[in-house]
RNA sequence: GGCCCCAUCGUCUAGGGGUUAGGACGGGUGGUUCUCAGCCAUCAAGCAGGGGUUCGAAUCCCCUUGGGGCUACCA
């Protein structure tokens, strides 16, 4: 079993596509085939290398990895389009010899002007194949004024039936098609025909893709037919959408892996999340390892519906993968985004201060934020922090206490609390109206871990330090 | 416009002729506790509408509606 993945290299990878990617990941380890990475750059002015390096990026990161692809070669590259243009122009060579495709002079100009013209009469726009059957004297004529062919497919009068593994049969006539493009006037392929290029000489028996591709799949049937190949198997998941239920786009906000990554996402939890769209498990489950999904998944399985991609439940699951977590991993995932906010902290220090947040973490991004007073000289107060630290009577509960802490040696947790319970109820007072005060006046905020972890790891000369700071 | 696909709580889904229509996210309430988070318990929330078929329909068929896609010298 052969499966590919081929992204266009013209933006970062969007989660639809990522998605995708991941289908045909799955279904390939799945059966112990090979999963391929196609890059299609045949659109030059869209296309950048940094796209391609970038998304070749994210998919490692994600964990999807491929078994041949342009970084690391393979039997039957290349694979990148790009690197093929003169094997394209063969295949079309070859209909054209066997009279299955022919060169068309229209113009786009003349083309979009007919299909006005036919939209204004209620009529599909198509093109009427009226190249089909040119003398050579028009050919001759058409050349001299300059006018630059393409290569259409000479569309045979059918029904084409699609099995598709996900949606059943699907059938098209292609009477209401035009011939279409294989190959445009610059002498590259079109998208339609590339592909099934590719997919002949890379041997993919399998194509899972996009909806969006399903009403193209009997153009790429009839090209199969055409070039005498065996057609490979089809599946067609629902398009990813946005909330509002229109395709997941920019102004969604956030669409590409890139994004979430840089939130501080985890791959583990993206790759958990994106297989439970449009794919769900006979069981209760929800949380999956990547084993345990390859063990699982199958396109009988998957959804023919549309699904929303749904940022607040990612967050969710992120949370999760992120309290599994063991602190000295987060700490290390937590640096890039410390540093981005110029903190910089000692690993040990900063191991503790995390096993104390960890649970409160729902991306990286939030780390910084949530454990600034743990490094910080000074420590900004929350307005109502501040508040209630200004209290006289708040005041005076701290006074007493820091006399009590300076004379205290043992600054561990168990023995902070036992002190600080047995002083709050030798004064008659109630836990809370010295716990939280006392949480204020040393961490600037009125939320926050378990206040006696806070104090071990603050440290004896930070508490007294802070208390005094708030006592002036 | 033509063609194609799709439709269970707000969202992701389980259920595919007989179920109190199940779970998860999010929301509500309560418990645990020094706060928050977490954890536990609990509640609200759904078969798009209309026709068939059938003793019986969320489930099968048709229509409508709604959404999406293709119809490009984009991929």
């Amino acid at each position: 079993m052969r499966l590919r993945f081929a992204p266009s290299p013209t933006g970062y990878l969007h989660i639809g596509n990522a998605r995708t990617a991941l289908f045909n990941y799955l279904l390939a380890k799945k059966h112990q085939g090979r999963f391929i990475l196609r890059i299609e750059d045949t659109d030059i002015a869209r296309s950048k290398k940094e796209f391609e390096a970038g998304i070749i990026e994210d998919l490692r990161w994600l964990g999807l990895n491929w078994d041949e692809g342009p970084d690391k070669g393979g039997d039957f590259g290349p694979y990148r389009q790009s690197e093929r243009l003169k094997t394209y122009q063969e295949f079309a060579e070859k209909l054209l010899k066997e009279n299955k495709a022919y060169h068309c002079y229209c113009t786009k100009e003349e083309l979009d002007q007919r299909n006005k013209e036919l939209l204004a009469r209620k009529e599909s726009p198509r093109y009427d194949n009226r190249c089909r059957n040119l003398s050579d004297e028009q050919k001759k004529k058409y050349l001299e004024e300059g006018r630059k062919p393409v290569i259409r497919f000479k569309i045979p009068e059918k029904t084409i039936e699609v099995n598709d593994l996900i949606r059943g049969k699907v059938s098209f006539d292609t009477k209401l098609m035009g011939d279409f493009i294989i190959m445009k006037s610059d002498g590259k392929p079109a998208f339609n025909f590339a592909v099934v290029v590719d997919d002949i000489l890379m041997r993919i028996t399998t194509v899972i893709r996009g909806e969006d591709h399903l009403s193209n799949t009997p153009r790429h049937i009839m090209l199969f037919e055409a070039l005498n190949s065996k057609i490979p198997e089809f599946a067609h998941m629902a398009m990813t959408m946005g909330p509002d239920g229109s395709r997941l786009s920019k102004r969604h906000g956030a669409t590409s892996i890139r994004e979430y990554r840089k939130l501080g996402m985890l791959p583990e939890a993206l790759f958990n999340y994106l297989a439970l769209l449009g794919w769900g498990s006979k069981k209760d489950q929800e949380i999956f390892t990547k084993e345990e999904l390859i063990k699982e998944f199958s396109l009988e399985r998957c959804k023919e519906g549309a699904a929303i991609f749904d940022p607040e439940k990612l967050t969710w699951m992120n949370g999760l993968y992120i309290r599994k977590k063991k602190p000295q991993e987060l700490a290390k995932l937590s640096i890039p985004y410390l540093e981005e906010k110029g903190l910089r902290e000692k690993e040990d220090y900063l191991i503790k201060v995390i096993a104390l947040e960890r649970e409160r973490i729902k991306k990286l991004s939030e780390i910084p934020d949530l454990i600034e007073y743990f490094l910080v000289e000074k420590i900004k107060f929350s307005p109502e922090a501040l508040l209630l630290s200004k209290k006289p009577e708040v005041k005076e509960i701290l006074t007493s206490l820091k006399q009590e802490l300076e004379n205290l040696s043992d600054f561990s947790a168990a023995s902070l609390e036992k002190i600080i319970r047995e002083w709050t109820k030798n004064n008659g007072l109630k836990t809370k109206d010295v716990f939280h005060p006392l949480r204020v006046a040393i961490t600037g905020r009125t939320i926050g871990p378990g206040l006696f972890e806070t104090m071990e790891v603050l440290g004896k000369e930070k508490v007294i330090q802070r208390l005094m700071e708030v006592l002036c």
